[in-house]
DNA sequence: TTGTAAGCGTTATCAA
DNA sequence: TTGATAACGCTTACAA
């Protein structure tokens, strides 16, 4: 009872009259196989059209040659332009990214993390949910080599790279300070979010730079639902209306309370400046192109890849933060208040 | 010399004083296994951490629970917003998706593909690049289960799912000619690329169908590169100027011809008006929010991921395309040339 | 330069 | 209800 599987090593053994062993040299490009067999066994390993099984291996190697990557939401430009470059970086390394969603859900989270860990990926690269970094030490525990990426904890338990997130609310905030706003509101998101917590820190630094107040009414929270930051962004300005700037969590989150902006009969710049985070792509080509604060991601992700692959290679890990310095890229979103 | 490697169901099985294949039974919920046992066996793996190893697991059964997905950009939301689905759809089903970019180029596509088969991915879903289906081909000689989506061969070797392109062509010119536009530009990509083609003939039909005459000067090709698309368009309206509006091939592209036409002096709707395909979710944002043609991509997805399901556990493949109906969805871009 | 044997961590088969 | 034993396809000693 013949089986239709694969071609293994050892039928190209068994047809080139070696053993699996010189084969297995042979097609690894190890020293100490003469030309002459090596030449055959390429031969026949492409007349049986074989693929070395990767699977195996990684069961003898201890290493799968896999990254995992555990973010919020890919379909946010944001993180897909991240993805992308990790994909690029890693595959370039010999490495294929298994890719996973949070939707920020601690749960969904978890259970990445449990098949990742199961899959026995040689790290992991992970946008935590929430503040609790729970699901972090599951990793840890099971000795994955893990970098976080964006968001980092109170107290560091694993390496993290993220943008220097108070240096960019406060640029964000100085920016529009200067252009003479002084009342200048922050559309964040959940504060369980390191990235939320340090751009507010930032805001509030050059809010008192400036000698001004920090007015509670100024911040309002929206989830990451582009419905959810419209509705909100309406009913602050069709009610109170007492801003003349405004500071978004993130340029996807940005473009929608400009939406929301443009529809209660304000103008941008003209009646409200804004500015965002992340700089993705399409912020320049919006009709009202969107400043914002560039974190520079290529950076961010080249640092935590290496710093994963050096893990991974070493066992040798640095616990802490490493923050990106980010940049204000001015575009025409925002405008002076005189 | 002890090791430092995870616990694996033997160190379980000597602890408990029971088989290896007791505890591999007990951790898999099969039947035969007397409670007490299966209580202990559960209490030490827990004990001593224990997490399931995936990949020997794999080996034996022949199947990884892992598929394969190979798109041309991921940092495109048309593709983010696809990606995601898929992940959601295949984690509910016991699947992680391992992901690739091939950013248009066949070498890639090719160097992704053989990774893919050596590590032994249960499908494959994949927007190929080109027209030749070389790659394609590679794949099924190694029997992988794919499903090829958002593009179609002529010859069709492969099933697949696309968005009804002809009909998408058709009901973007159609709106137009119904507002009275008579010159309209198609920015296209590649011919290459069956959707481009598909699109086209469906505007050419539309034409016909109008009385008009297709005039070869009012196609224009770029590439997927957003800088790109904007010469291109700025060259075109600075210099012939002769359309009254836009057909473009995706949303993202679309978005960069919008700032092309209003940074050459032209405003939209009232000069040009514009349609785009994808239906990506920042369309309906933009100040001038987009018109599209929505090709259904929840429905595309689900359609691809449960016929590559399908082909996974029967085998049983209908080679042939799959179009799904696509929607025309009006928005602000276009007006009447009335 | 090549082959033998053992083992990676599971599951499957069959016997006890 | 359990346990031996043999795979799965490969690599890694070590021996020839």
């Amino acid at each position: 009872m013949k089986k239709n599987n694969p071609p293994t090593i050892r039928e190209i053994a068994r047809l080139v009259g070696v053993s699996a062993n010189t084969v297995s040299r042979a097609l690894n490009n190890k020293p100490d196989v003469s030309p002459e067999t090596k030449k055959n066994i390429i031969k026949t390993a492409q007349f049986l059209n074989y693929t070395p099984n990767a699977i195996a291996r990684a069961l003898v190697q201890r290493t799968t040659r896999t990254i995992g990557m555990v973010m919020s939401d890919i379909s946010d430009p944001f993180f897909g332009e991240m993805v992308k470059d990790a994909e690029v970086f890693f595959r370039s390394r010999g490495y294929n990214l298994i890719l996973c969603n949070t939707q920020e859900n601690f749960d969904q989270e978890k259970h990445s993390i449990e098949t990742l860990i199961n899959k026995r990926v040689d790290g992991i690269l992970l946008t935590p949910v929430g503040k609790s970094g729970e699901n972090t030490q599951e990793i840890l525990k099971n000795r994955i080599p893990t970098v976080l990426l964006g968001r980092h904890f109170d107290k560091p338990i694993a390496p993290s790279i993220t943008s220097d997130d108070e240096r960019g609310g406060y640029l964000a905030t100085r920016h529009l300070l200067e252009l003479g706003h002084q009342e200048i509101l922050f559309i964040n998101v959940s504060h369980h979010i390191s990235s939320a917590r340090d751009r507010f820190c930032g805001y509030q630094k050059a809010l008192k730079e400036f000698g001004l107040d920090y007015n509670e009414s100024l911040q309002i929270h929206t989830s990451f639902d582009l419905e959810d930051a419209y509705q909100k962004t309406k009913e602050f300005f069709s009610q109170t209306r007492k801003a003349t700037a405004v500071i978004v969590f993130c340029d996807i989150l940005a473009i929608s309370v400009m939406k929301a902006i443009i529809d209660v009969g304000l103008s941008i710049p003209q009646d409200i400046s804004i500015v965002g985070f992340d700089n993705i792509k399409i912020g320049s080509l919006l009709p009202i192109s969107l400043t914002t604060i560039d974190p520079n991601k290529k950076k961010m992700i080249e640092t935590a890849s290496e710093l994963l692959l050096e893990f991974i290679q070493s066992d040798n890990v640095k616990v802490g933060n490493i923050s990106i310095e980010p940049t204000l890229t001015i575009r025409s979103s925002t405008l002076s208040s005189f």
